[in-house]
DNA sequence: TGAGTGTTGATATTCAATTCACAATATAAG
DNA sequence: CTTATATTGTGAATTGAATATCAACACTCA
């Protein structure tokens, strides 16, 4: 029975157990029930040999005859990266890119949803958008205290990025994912992840020139 | 006067470029001239030695007094990161997360541009729709091997995913943006990135528990 | 049985990225 | 002029991530 320590992983392979397990499914799905390390890693681009590192990092062990035991795998990374009574998370600023993600991220995880969206915009708050509840967001600081709310998605326009992270801050946020275009910086212990396409765009023009 | 020899960056250099010049762009904005490191810094939550290091390896030079000179740092980033003569992008999908790419994309570089989209639904094909002109997607290989365009944004249904990957590949396209939940493998000599917004969620959840 | 194959798990090594520490330099203040 | 302060640039040290290597084990097949 393992303890529940905590266990200090590498950034980068909490990334890459998440994605396992988003391929883990679907090994499931399709029959498989045991995957050795060179199906995992051909599968993410990965060497057979990082991807026994992760799961030896997480304490995992499979058999030298079948590999990992899908299911077991599954429930092991669960148990790493979902908090036992699931998380709930809210999204600020119900607009094109706000509602693609909610229309994608909803039902696709357990322990993890985006159970209600803010925004100023009357036209949008008050009923159902792209499948979850609008607020306004002058709402939006008891919302967050009284459900407990520790994660944020921030897709805002960007003259509103700076005011709607400094609510979510006060309302006692622990996570916050930027997607507008404005850098956020935020203080000690508030964790932060920031995501740009013109990053992205750019370094790949970068690549193939 | 700077060769024109490609210079060997690391690929996060090439990352916080784009940011730095993005952040340099407000700051002209504001009508600053100068910036010193500390202050690209504390915008960026970087160290100020990371940005020195990062400006030594595209070997620009400021002055202990004044810092950097904002324009010509922006030059010469644009010098490093951007094509002589620009680079066209194509999207392919043009669902929800299609739409809120376009949109938010266009007009933001000038040597970048997304310049025409992709779908199979005929009632998206043949005309314009987020700004710019959505084809059917059998026309994409003409288009990409005409227009001589290098990079494809990928945000079909996750079924699609292989299929059109692998038409992209057949025409010619030299990097992928693949923001399908499904992983894609490339030959050598392809630039791929993937970024789902599932991982980076799954990772705030384990750092904020 | 016993050689041959393919796998895991772990240690060692290499490679990449970041940070430290400080010399060199410019400016301002006394 | 001299000292104090603030900045850049960079070699060296450190940290972090990826890869190579190999012993140990399990199974197969002759
Ligand atoms: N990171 C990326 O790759 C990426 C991609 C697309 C868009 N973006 C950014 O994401 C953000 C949203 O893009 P979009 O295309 O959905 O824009 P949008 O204009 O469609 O949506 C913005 C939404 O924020 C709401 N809003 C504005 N001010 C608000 C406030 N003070 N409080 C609450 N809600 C407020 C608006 O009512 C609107 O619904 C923008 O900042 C854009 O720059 C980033
Ligand atoms: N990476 C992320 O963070 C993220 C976020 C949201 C959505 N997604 C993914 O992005 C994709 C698009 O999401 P969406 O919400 O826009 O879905 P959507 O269904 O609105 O859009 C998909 C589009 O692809 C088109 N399409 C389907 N098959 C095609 C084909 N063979 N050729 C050309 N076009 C085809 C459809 O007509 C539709 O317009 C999905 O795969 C989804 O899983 C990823």
């Amino acid at each position: 029975m393992a303890k529940n320590t905590y266990l200090e992983l590498p950034g980068k392979t909490i990334e890459r157990l998440s994605q396992y397990r988003r391929i883990l499914y679907n090994s499931i799905h399709e029959g498989k029930t045991n995957i050795y390390s060179h199906e995992l890693a051909k599968m993410m681009n990965l060497t057979p040999v990082q991807v026994r590192r992760d799961l030896m990092l997480i304490g995992y062990s499979g058999s030298q005859s079948k590999g990992y035991v899908i299911k077991d795998l599954v429930a092991l990374i669960g148990k790493i990266i979902d908090s036992e009574k699931g998380q709930d998370i809210i999204l600020v600023g119900m607009g094109n890119l706000g509602r693609a993600i909610t229309s994608y991220f909803s039902g696709k995880r357990d322990k993890l949803s985006i159970v209600s969206a803010f925004d100023n915009d009357l036209q949008k708050t008050g009923r159902i958008v792209a499948g979850i509840p609008c607020h306004h967001i002058s709402q939006i600081k008891e919302f967050v205290k009284k459900e407990n709310i520790q994660i944020a998605v921030l897709t805002v326009s960007p003259e509103a990025t700076h005011d709607v992270a400094k609510m979510l801050l006060d309302a006692g946020i622990r996570g916050i994912l930027n997607y507008t275009s404005v850098p956020l910086t935020v203080p000690e212990g508030i964790h932060l992840e920031e995501y740009d396409i013109v990053t992205s765009l750019e370094k790949l023009a970068y690549l193939v020139k």
